[in-house]
DNA sequence: GATAAAAGAACGAGCATTCGTTTTAGGAGA
DNA sequence: TCTCCTAAAACGAATGCTCGTTCTTTTATC
């Protein structure tokens, strides 16, 4: 139509991914706030001038990483609900993508800095709260199953049920990023003897 | 002996607390990072120079208050811990005081801006380990008790069911603080289902 | 050759911290 | 008890630096 010198649209969206990575790597050993525009710059292998092309603050970049960051454990929990697996065997499967997230270049020391960031700033609050209800739901979703497959009795209080299954994800995670105890074999060792009794 | 015009140690002590003090109200309502100094020394009715002279810088201000906040829990656990009651009372009593710590004032928002800063300093780091480890063997010992008392089975693998019911708890705290949910009475039911159970 | 995209020098604001000065507490001497 | 005196304590203007962002210039694309 008009005679336009534009680039790809895949081109843009990789530079906007490229950026994010880059984002992500620095957050990752610097943190949110100890990261300078010039480190992420530099870590993206662009120039001022190009990322701010893609974004229009750093804060705009921030909250561009908290909807990611968030996002990526539930596809996992959402494809295990799939497989009506016995609930243990679910809960092993999530606590292994935690497990792999854990580690350096994992996203989970990044989400804590996010959920830090959620208490002071209402728009990545309201990212996160958004995020971690639909994981809650894919927990519930759970919860159901076991009642419905007999696994768990007719009259579990779900919700509740699914508060505390729910909490022993953040509460593995953060044990192991704080303390680095236990691994996962022990932690399942737990949920498998509350879960699993008769 | 020497003729000084000192002030009292109290005197110290109880201005040290006051830029503590100060310094929790800024870090919980702007952050860690956000918070300026001199935010922080107009919060404590201060001048620059008072408070550089307690403090050598910013950083020594957010280690020292590393150390209380992830403190407090702590004497409620091992207090609950002598009582000896029944786990899941126990658990109630554990959380009942981490719900008063959840709200504006309490010492939880600001708990989560410091682990936060504890993947990326490794002062902090060593600190919140230091901290939580004890706080880890607090739960230990009511695990412990449960099974002396009959409350839960011989064969139990205490460290196992410790991680979880120490997960629970972070668990609890962060999704209140994300979320908003679940309310206390719901996740003691789910609680209660799980360590109750026969 | 026209325009989007990328570059990077420059800028002002705000930061943590320093340091020379002023105030204050409290013991010594009368 | 009152008055100096001294060093600690408090003060706050000044400093140097780094930050996020803007804006003009250059390059690349169709």
């Amino acid at each position: 139509m008009r005679d336009v010198p534009r680039v790809s649209e895949e081109h843009l969206i990789a530079r906007r991914e490229q950026i994010l990575d880059a984002a992500r790597v620095c957050f990752l050993s610097k943190g949110l706030h100890n990261t300078s525009m010039q480190d992420l710059i530099q870590e993206a292998g662009l120039s001022v001038g190009a990322v701010y092309r893609y974004f229009k603050s750093k804060n705009e970049i921030i909250v561009a990483i908290a909807g990611t960051v968030v996002g990526t454990v539930q596809e996992h929990i959402d494809e295990v609900a799939g497989r009506r697996l016995p609930l243990a065997d679910s809960m092993s499967v999530v606590l292994e993508a935690i497990d792999q997230q854990l580690g350096p270049g994992g996203f989970l020391p990044v989400a804590l800095q996010v959920w830090s960031e959620a208490t002071i700033d209402p728009t990545i609050g309201a990212i996160v709260k958004d995020r971690y209800e639909a994981l809650r739901s894919s927990i519930r979703a759970l919860v159901v199953h076991a009642v419905e497959d007999g696994e768990l009795a007719p009259e579990t209080d779900v919700d509740a049920t699914t508060a505390v299954l729910y909490g022993m994800l953040p509460g593995y995670a953060l044990q192991r990023m704080l303390t680095g105890l236990p691994d996962k074999a022990t932690y399942m060792t737990g949920v498998r003897a509350l879960i699993s009794r008769r």
